[in-house]
DNA sequence: GCGACAG
DNA sequence: ATCTTGTCGC
């Protein structure tokens, strides 16, 4: 798929006020609410785990009208190619897998993350043939400075609906600590001084993906964001529907792997 | 000036 | 993100 806004296309070589500057006006077309056709009860991780798995659905057949969920990953092949890994998923199974490499044209610089990895990202989205119905994104989307993270970036530019989901906090105030929360749990993740968003507006969630039985050991939760036409809690809700048992998302883990395996093939 | 900062 | 073996715990 293309681009259906061109003119957001991440340019790298634009300057800081001018990448600031697009931000904001993406920013202004995101929309951070529930915004889809597909149905979101029948997105799910895998056909193994699950509760969904012991429903009448899992007879064997793919449900080919199923939402299409793609996950995005990327890797660095050196200092200056970056390579994408896009995993599309139907009804817990793998339907597509495509890939790009491209130049890395400026360093990584907090906030301007898409600027340094869209890119490549669509790219990938370029290859794919598969409609998706939505895309997961290793990074925030709404919980940004500007609310307009690399989910949200290349979510607007492609106009789909995006979920941006980061191992660690960019901005924001959780309301309540984020430490220890059982699996499944979340926690409201505010808007402060540093995000534009209106002080208090809940900007994303700390979910708890997994979570061991027992105390001694932790893991610590993902932090989820609205990237475009999806809102916080159903973010939150797809990213838990899309776990199979692991911290990431299905979509997300599997294309962490295989930009993993891209880079050993590829790489130097 | 100081602190904070996805991947 | 990336450099990397063993190692603690279930």
């Amino acid at each position: 798929m293309d681009p259906v806004h061109p003119d957001f296309v991440p340019d790298a070589s634009l300057d800081r006020e001018e990448m600031e500057a697009l931000q904001r006006e993406i920013a202004a077309q995101a929309i951070f609410e529930d915004d889809f056709d597909f149905d979101p009860g029948r997105v799910r991780a895998d056909r193994e785990t699950g509760q969904q798995a012991l429903d009448a659905t899992s007879d064997g057949t793919t449900d080919g009208d199923a939402p299409v969920v793609v996950g995005v990953d990327q890797a660095f092949l050196d200092d200056d190619r970056a390579v994408s890994a896009l995993v599309a998923l139907q009804d817990g199974v793998v339907i597509e897998r495509t890939h790009a490499v491209a130049q890395t044209e400026i360093p990584y610089i907090p906030g301007l993350l898409s600027f340094r990895e869209g890119g490549a990202i669509l790219a990938g989205f370029r290859e794919l043939t598969v409609e998706p119905d939505l895309a997961f994104f290793d990074g925030s989307g709404r919980i940004h400075f500007r609310e307009a993270g690399l989910a949200t970036h290349v979510g607007v530019t492609l106009d789909l609906p995006s979920i941006g989901v980061a191992k660690n906090l960019l901005c924001g105030r959780p309301v309540a600590s984020t430490d220890g929360l059982a699996e499944g749990e979340r926690v409201d993740i505010e808007a402060d001084g540093d995000v534009t968003a209106p002080d208090g507006t809940v900007v994303g969630y700390a979910v708890q993906s997994r979570q061991y039985d027992s105390p001694n050991r932790y893991v610590n939760p993902l932090i989820v964001s609205p990237g475009h036409r999806v809102g916080a809690a159903t973010a939150a809700d797809l990213v838990l529907s899309c776990s199979a048992g692991y911290k990431l998302p299905e979509p997300t883990r599997l294309a962490d792997k295989y930009a993993d395996d891209l880079k050993s093939e590829l790489g130097d």
